[in-house]
DNA sequence: TAAAAGTATGCAAATACATGCAAAAGTTAC
DNA sequence: GTAACTTTTGCATGTATTTGCATACTTTTA
């Protein structure tokens, strides 16, 4: 058996079952485990397949949201980013929002973080699942189209019997007099249930948002413990802020 | 021997075969194993087949993977999408399951249905909210990494208080004898809970899973309502399935 | 946290390869 | 026909690849 031949049957049984048992193929294809294990090496480094212990995965369905589009503010996003992921601690228990300032925390998570997320993001979910040592639970419930996030009854139920110790949330609006606002109603009730059921409230957001006020009130700033922007904390866009108690400005 | 003969004999023999072995061919043709190198040489410098350490392979027969990023099958997964879709009706409740071919029934979903759609995966939930007239509702729950479903006791508690008209499933094995089976325990648990919930099941999977077998069995065949697949339902293949009351092919 | 399962590494045997060379076979020119 | 030439072939040599095993190490699991 050529070892081509093996390669090529190895990538076949990928495709057909998403992921392959080097046992299982040491096996079929009647050579040791080395040399499945030296056929997988070398696929992976190919980048035909994700190789993980005890055998190989389809990289397709591993990694489905390669597509680059290109994010608003990305580089002040990851600013923040780096900002909200030193309050992450291991064995924190976090819940997180959506929108494209959670994804590009999500993506940046520390590889050796061990914690537990929380989302109701199908997105967010599933970039978190990237990582390896950290256990992603979906707060599912009726996806919400304009937002991608879960919302209805069922999630507000959810998060009432859980308790993260930290929450993470992106806002429309934010300003002094008129707290955190935003535009949809079920997307506010998410919002609040979140930051009733979580111990610490971070909010995210970058600084061109400051000051504009939306529709519906979320809450007042003073119920917000960590302000996150791309800018310093000793900005003066946060002159009005500095006297309160909280936010603390990260 | 000529050695365009050779040349000749070697390409049908790779034609027939998709791969030959220097070794073989050098008994074959009553030349020394040198000449048999010296004319797959040639022969791979005028590319038409592949040469490769101890013979040579077909080249079509190698070429197809380089596109990493295209689905396998995806011309079988989306007639069997086709057929999928005509079961859906306006009103109804539809349990989906994950993975590859489930995605392509997602995508080409009519715009104009209405209907409510039921997820484990968050990438079909997201695919599914891209439908306007359709209501996507995820539930949610711990994340497995390698399937990208939701699992775990919450998945199967909330499952056990829905009623789906319709569950479609793919599966990793299926044969007449050991049912549906796969490999990964979580899944496994909640694809039972999945059939158990819905009115009606219908499996989708390509023609080449037939009769192959996983570790973990799901359930067995007659408890599946529709089995859809890219081939006609009077294909020989399922000459086996023809006189059994279920499922109904398509 | 200990056992089990999976992995990386070095090593040796077997096999396959490239290269140079000379003999054999085929070709051309006279 | 045969000398001069080119091409092809097999062999010897040294090199490279592949493979399984032994060992030590890491990850996973219970």
């Amino acid at each position: 058996m050529l070892k081509e031949e093996r390669h090529k049957i190895i990538i076949k049984e990928i495709n057909l079952h998403n992921k392959v048992l080097s046992a299982d193929l040491s096996e079929h294809l009647q050579v040791s485990e080395d040399t499945i294990r030296r056929d997988l090496n070398e696929l992976a480094e190919q980048g035909l397949i994700l190789k993980v212990h005890g055998g190989a995965m389809s990289k397709t369905f591993h990694y489905p949201f390669n597509g680059q589009n290109t994010v608003y503010a990305l580089e002040a996003k990851q600013v923040i980013a780096d900002k909200v992921i030193s309050l992450f601690k291991k064995g924190m228990m976090i819940l997180m929002e959506g929108g494209t300032t959670i994804m590009e925390i999500a993506k940046n998570i520390p590889a050796d973080l061990q914690a537990t997320f929380l989302t109701v993001s199908p997105q967010v979910a599933l970039e978190l699942a990237e990582h390896e040592n950290i256990e992603v639970i979906t707060v599912g419930g009726r996806l919400a189209k304009n937002a991608n996030i879960h919302t209805g009854a069922s999630v507000i139920n959810e998060l009432g019997s859980l308790k993260p110790d930290l929450c993470i949330i992106g806002t429309n609006g934010i300003s002094i007099n008129d707290g955190l606002t935003d535009s949809d109603w079920e997307v506010v009730q998410v919002i609040k249930a979140m930051m009733r059921a979580a111990a610490n409230v971070a909010v995210v957001t970058i600084a061109e948002k400051f000051n504009s006020v939306q529709k519906i009130k979320i809450a007042d700033i003073k119920e917000v413990d960590y302000l996150v922007t791309e800018l310093p904390p000793d900005s003066p866009v946060f002159a009005a802020y500095r006297d309160a108690e909280k936010p603390v400005l990260l």
